[in-house]
RNA sequence: GUGGGCGUAGCUCAAUUGGUCAGAGCGCCGGACUGUGGAUCCGGAGGUUGGCGGUUCAAUUCCGCUCGUCCACCCCA
């Protein structure tokens, strides 16, 4: 039986045509602010790619069966790592490169709403520079995709690594338990702050440390207001932190991303190891369920774990295509389409194919995306192929037409249609074309 | 991996407490309309009711297992 490995999608023409139009758009912005891409291979080695996200990603890593020791890649920064530590040396610094390739992971659970075991991901990193400004340019970047696209209402949530293991050292943590700490805090707005207090108290914690944390991290005040709190408190990280993401802030209003669409807050912790700096997500607030549609941060010691030589400074996120599109379809913002003809030209018969592919190469000749039907079926046949397709115009020669080069176009979706000159239905065609 | 819902024609779904219950609508194909689609009418093809086993005189209906699918949790894009 044909059937298809659990998570895995086939894309329809009627999805995969308004999926190349977003990445198109995607691509547009990416280019605009002066990326260029990079392509990495689907299979790294294992090496290349365990240790890098933490234990629980790295249990979602498929492993190929094959003596080298191979795996799919799970994101596209732990390949862009690699990349800058073989080939960093002949490109110059800072380096903005944009990636859009899929990924895979093995999710345990079966596939959900906007979660997929091989989906794509549209990556913008910049290396080579721990400036700020690099910060703020990346989310500017994933505001005006979303922007673009036309999400109205979401939200770029806005955190910082320094200042959660400055928190969770203050608060009395171990050093060795921050990771998980981090992970637990992340959840709160998703299951709630008890279930949160449960899970770190089921670990045993020191019942001071976890009241501590709750106090700091329940702060829930305007970005400005959150960082001056967090400013008094005595700790080295945290006042980096805060001071690191003062200027982000600053940055991003002068690249225009207004402070209405930026929340700081110490909740958000993202689950992979590698960001050191600014962490960042945007999620949709008509639409909690569907989880984040892009994520990323800064990761200034994810490239010198491979070159070995030193830190290079990197920043970047992943605009998720699959949840892009999973989110205008739940917001029925997700148009269908069937093909890029615009014209059918119809056959009337073997004795006049020759008449219609050479009309038919006429329009192509001046841009006109256009068909012809292959063989001359029941005239009732083609013109209800055009119609399924939603093919705009048909145009057919027939005998009564050839003799002087007219054509009869018809309008498919108004019905209507005349006999015209050749090269008139050619302009007329051209003009229409255009206009939408 | 844990908990729950569901699995009948390509799609959406019917079928009284197990007993002519294997059907409808839409879609598809053909025809009415041998120079015209989207409307209408007529006709047609398609199912070992997800699979295997059990209970029974009898199972789409009950039980067990299995596979698939959906939802929640976990984790993320």
């Amino acid at each position: 039986m044909a059937r298809l490995y659990r998570g895995m999608r086939d894309f329809l023409p009627e999805e995969m045509i308004p999926r190349e139009e977003i990445t198109a758009k995607i691509k547009e912005v990416f280019r605009r602010w002066g990326y260029v891409p990079i392509e990495t291979p689907a299979i790294e080695l294992l090496e290349t790619l365990l240790g890098k996200y933490g234990d629980e990603a790295d249990k979602l890593i498929y492993e190929i069966k094959h003596k080298d020791g191979l795996g799919l890649r799970y994101d596209l920064t732990v390949p862009l790592a690699r990349v800058i530590a073989m080939y960093g040396q002949n490109l110059p610094m800072p380096f903005r490169r944009y990636q859009i390739q899929p990924v895979w992971r093995a999710e345990r659970s079966q596939k959900q709403k906007g979660r997929f075991r091989e989906f794509i991901q549209c990556d913008v990193d910049i290396i080579g520079t721990s400036s700020p400004i690099a910060d703020a340019e990346i989310l500017a970047i994933s505001a005006e995709i979303l922007s673009n696209l036309g999400f109205e209402r979401y939200k770029i949530l806005l955190n910082h690594r320094q200042i959660l293991r400055g928190l969770v050292n203050y608060a009395g943590f171990d050093e060795k338990n921050e990771l998980f700490v981090l992970r637990s805090i992340d959840k709160w707005d998703k299951i709630g702050k008890e279930a949160v207090r449960e899970e770190l108290a089921e670990k045993s914690f020191k019942k001071e440390s976890i009241d501590r944390i709750f106090e700091l991290i329940e702060i829930d005040e305007t970005n400005w207001n959150l960082l001056v709190e967090l400013s008094k408190i005595d700790n080295q990280r945290v006042k980096n932190g805060v001071k690191n993401l003062r200027k982000i802030l600053e940055y991003l209003s002068a690249v225009g991303v207004g402070q209405d669409v930026v929340q700081v807050t110490p909740r958000m912790a993202r689950g992979l190891d590698y960001y050191t700096g600014a962490i960042f997500e945007t999620v949709l607030s008509n639409l909690p369920s569907m989880g984040s549609l892009t994520g990323g941060g800064r990761y200034d010691d994810l490239i010198g774990m491979f070159s070995g030589k030193g830190k290079i400074p990197a920043c970047g996120t992943t605009i998720g295509l699959d949840r892009i599109i999973s989110a205008l379809q739940e917001l029925d913002k997700f148009p269908k389409a069937h093909t890029f003809t615009k014209v059918l030209v119809a056959q009337f018969s073997k004795a006049l194919s020759n008449e219609a592919l050479n009309f038919a190469h006429k329009l192509r000749s001046v841009g006109i995306p256009t068909e012809v039907f292959p063989e001359p079926k029941k005239l009732s046949k083609q013109f209800s192929y055009a119609n399924k397709w939603n093919i705009p115009y048909v145009v057919l020669i027939g005998e009564d037409e050839v003799e002087e080069e007219l054509c009869t176009l018809k309008d498919m979706s108004s019905g209507q249609q005349r006999v015209i000159h050749q090269d008139r239905a050619i302009k007329i065609l051209l003009e229409s074309i255009n206009k939408k």
